[in-house]
DNA sequence: TTAAATTTGTACGTATGTATC
DNA sequence: CGATACATACGTACAAATTTA
């Protein structure tokens, strides 16, 4: 048997693509405020790699709607808004009902189970009392129709809505202590959606999201969030 | 008067900008065919660019879907299939449905004329016979209802599909020589979208979309654009 | 096994546009 | 208004990693 060599499990694919995640990370988890100005030889320097495969996964975030640049000035997180919210939540209403609306003659037993056992993840991480395992649960959750299709353009624009969402959430219960979703919040929403009535489906989503975007928006008005610090040149990573 | 001097209006903004913008036209124009291989250097050195501007720009176009990269091993221009097709329309449908329930309150005067005054640009298009110009103007017909919303998530989840749908459409016109669609085919789809049942809406769109769908997969039935070469390394592009 | 082709990553310098003083 | 500092944008040259032939 050879010898097993300790090493740092060396970026699978590629630099970027490691960069993307740490970054991705960074701002998701809060290290980097929205609004916080991002510098690239700053950055390049923290992460210690040149600046190539910085841009370009930074370009990646741009694309994903997390990172906000112009041309020869800056780029910096994206900065919060009711406006961004609403259409958050409108537009992934429209998106999560033609998820189900496609899977709906096909929600076997191992669909209800898989349904049923990412809800049960969630409540565990409620109990649990962690923030950040929630909402990577409840995401998950959600995830989950979407992975179900076998629609790999519905899962891009999932992904799309993803991001930005994890964004707002994630700013959420770093300001007030309180996780988001209620313990009983999901049971309407699985009986609806592993029911039998196409419009009662549609309708408990509709309202799911009308919830949702509320408590969020509700956190920033309370909160002043869309305000946060138009970052001036000077300003400190 | 000083005397005019004729040069190349200068790269707008960036010259990455730039760069995309020839590189998808050159794709969706078939100048580079579905399948072929992008090599950096190559097209680096046709554009008379540096391989930084060249590679941010092959991302964004992989992030459009119009180009497919495996790390270490070539990137591609995207090549056909009929599962695309089916992705296409069934999530356009979801999409340009939500946009005109969106808008459906505020369709005022302006909304109308817009609309069918794109028509008649389309129509126009079609006269002229100049299939280009009729693939930009029906894609402008239908993009007219994503604007009108100003739901930028909305209009970025159309810019998604729009580039893919564009693709499709240039390699069909390339193939028959009959362009897309019939004079009277925007008939019905305007009445219904400016008419008050929102139903009726809904299932003109979905009947749209179906025929769409269906002629794109017969084209690509017809002609098997799908199997169309799986390039190796050595390929020419 | 080797070798070639290609992408990927690095390091430097310079140019350009923008904002601030 | 001009000068200056700053960050991005672009170019070049070379080394490394990876896959394919």
């Amino acid at each position: 048997m050879p010898p097993v060599i300790l090493l740092d499990p060396v970026p699978k694919s590629t630099l970027r693509a490691h960069v993307l995640e740490r970054l991705r990370g960074a701002i998701l988890a809060g290290d980097i405020p929205p609004g916080a100005p991002l510098v690239e030889t700053a950055l390049s320097e923290r992460f210690d790699v040149s600046r190539g495969p910085l841009r370009e996964a930074l370009r990646q975030l741009i694309e994903e709607g997390l990172v906000v640049t112009v041309p020869y000035t800056g780029t910096h997180v994206a900065s919060l808004s009711v406006e961004d919210v609403r259409e958050i939540y409108s537009l992934r209403t429209a998106l999560e009902v033609f998820a189900f609306e496609q899977v709906w003659g096909r929600r076997d037993a191992r669909f209800r189970a898989g349904l049923v056992r990412r809800n049960e993840a969630l409540m565990a991480s409620i109990d649990a009392g962690d923030d950040r395992a929630c909402i990577e649960a409840e995401l998950a959750f959600h995830g989950f129709v979407y992975e179900a299709c076998g629609h790999r353009l519905l899962e891009r624009a999932w992904h799309g809505l993803r991001g930005r969402l994890q964004l707002y959430w994630a700013a959420h219960h770093r300001a007030h202590r309180r996780p988001g979703p209620r313990r009983d919040s999901h049971d309407s929403y699985i009986a609806a959606v592993l029911g039998d009535d196409p419009a009662a489906m549609r309708a408990e989503l509709a309202d799911h999201m009308r919830r949702g975007a509320a408590i969020t928006e509700d956190f920033l008005h309370t909160t002043r969030q869309g305000e946060a610090a138009r970052p001036k040149r000077g300003d400190k990573p």
